[in-house]
DNA sequence: GCATCTTTTGAGAGTTACTGTCATAAGACA
DNA sequence: TGTCTTATGACAGTAACTCTCAAAAGATGC
């Protein structure tokens, strides 16, 4: 691994869809620089994943993406911190959070979740098809991205024990951590079952299968 | 990260303890070999724990521990495959899965997932009560441990979900799975909760609260 | 349209965590 | 004691990053 990311000036651009870009947030159309970005964001990952195909992750430098998407190797690492986050990126998991804090308060929490990560699974199958396959490939073969994806949803487990506690129903904020804890690691098993067997079932139907497991709970086995 | 760790003929050696190595088990004490393998083994952790303590994680170096506990940097590698597994080993997850087989099938699975967690964890910090604080230090302020520790959950929950299988009351393998990452993901949060307010309240008990929110369930919420 | 100010980019040098190979040393076993 | 197996060290190589600095390019005020 590296050794373990100090304060670096290298600040990586905003997501990938333009969605939570601050100028999109604001109403105004991106100015020319962050249309610039978005479009080398998307040239790099789209580059990387053609590379992957052809010749495996493992076979494939950073260098050889950063020449064939025709920027240096180190505007490379200010897109993407490590070569795991092109596979792996957190753009997902706020999405998620943002459906969640849409939902209503009253709602069964279950609920919420399962509306939550429907509709921001639905979203970012709609972005971007073709690249969730392979994702879903690699997430299959390559350890580290495994890695990668586990540390992510482990980070991603604070945000959402927070978004739990403001809501009602939680006591406090430990048990908030473990049942986000809970649910992510549910969620994670659910995509790693899929992903292994090359996606036979629906992955939604799967996501409703494993939240009636969680809704179940573990007593009474 | 490294390149995603190819077949390599490294074999890191069996575990600190003894406890697993083929001899041990087998009833006869080890041979002089083995004894050593365990002896270098020991030495690389404590004085990579000895400069972590003096200097940071960041800022040692494998070659300055490989130095200390006098082997090439070759050998520490045999030992440990990467850094990170300095502090977050495989001894643990083994450890529980072998309490939990030993527990009778009829009994209800929280209460065996609960003394099955108990037991290995009263083991641990009987067999290195210094390095229980230490290595809970480490994950709290090294973003790279935890990342390892995140993997090495995720990849233990293959095996607990296969151990929940053989047993009584789950109906498919997916459900194992989702069973078995939900509880692992409670358990991963339950000690980063632990170890990032220094563990002021007693980790068993945070455990059985823990387990206490995993029987109540998702659902009335 | 020009001048200035800010942000992005590229070049390049350096560090470090690894991998792979081979000869040598040391325990196991007859 | 001799042979066979396994652990070790030396060494060379690779690739993922980090850091710094100067140049290029969009943004902004006039």
């Amino acid at each position: 691994m590296n050794p373990a990311r100090p304060a670096s000036d290298h600040r990586p651009p905003e997501s990938d869809t333009g969605r939570h870009t601050p100028a999109a947030a604001a109403g105004a159309r991106p100015g020319l620089r962050e249309r610039k970005k978005i479009k080398t964001r998307r040239t790099i990952r789209a580059e990387a994943f053609r590379l992957f195909a052809e010749q495996g992750y493992d076979a494939t430098t950073v260098d050889q993406i950063a020449a064939a998407a025709e920027v240096s190797p180190s505007t490379f690492f200010r897109y993407f911190p490590t070569k795991e986050d092109l596979v792996v990126t957190d753009e997902y998991d706020p999405l998620t959070l943002d459906a969640l804090a849409a939902r209503p308060a009253d709602e069964p929490l279950l609920q919420s979740l399962r509306h939550a990560v429907l509709e921001s699974l639905r979203q970012v199958v709609a972005d971007e098809p073709d690249e969730v396959r392979q994702r879903m490939r690699l997430l299959r073969d390559v350890p580290a991205v495994r890695g990668r994806m586990a540390e992510s949803v482990s980070s991603t487990a604070g945000a959402l024990a927070e978004a739990l506690s403001r809501r009602g129903g939680v006591h406090d904020v430990f048990e908030a951590r473990v049942l986000a804890g809970a649910f992510l690691g549910a969620m994670q098993e659910t995509v790693l079952y899929w992903s292994e067997d090359g996606g036979p079932e629906d992955l939604v139907a799967l996501i409703e299968r494993a939240l009636d497991v969680l809704g179940n709970g573990l007593g009474r086995r």
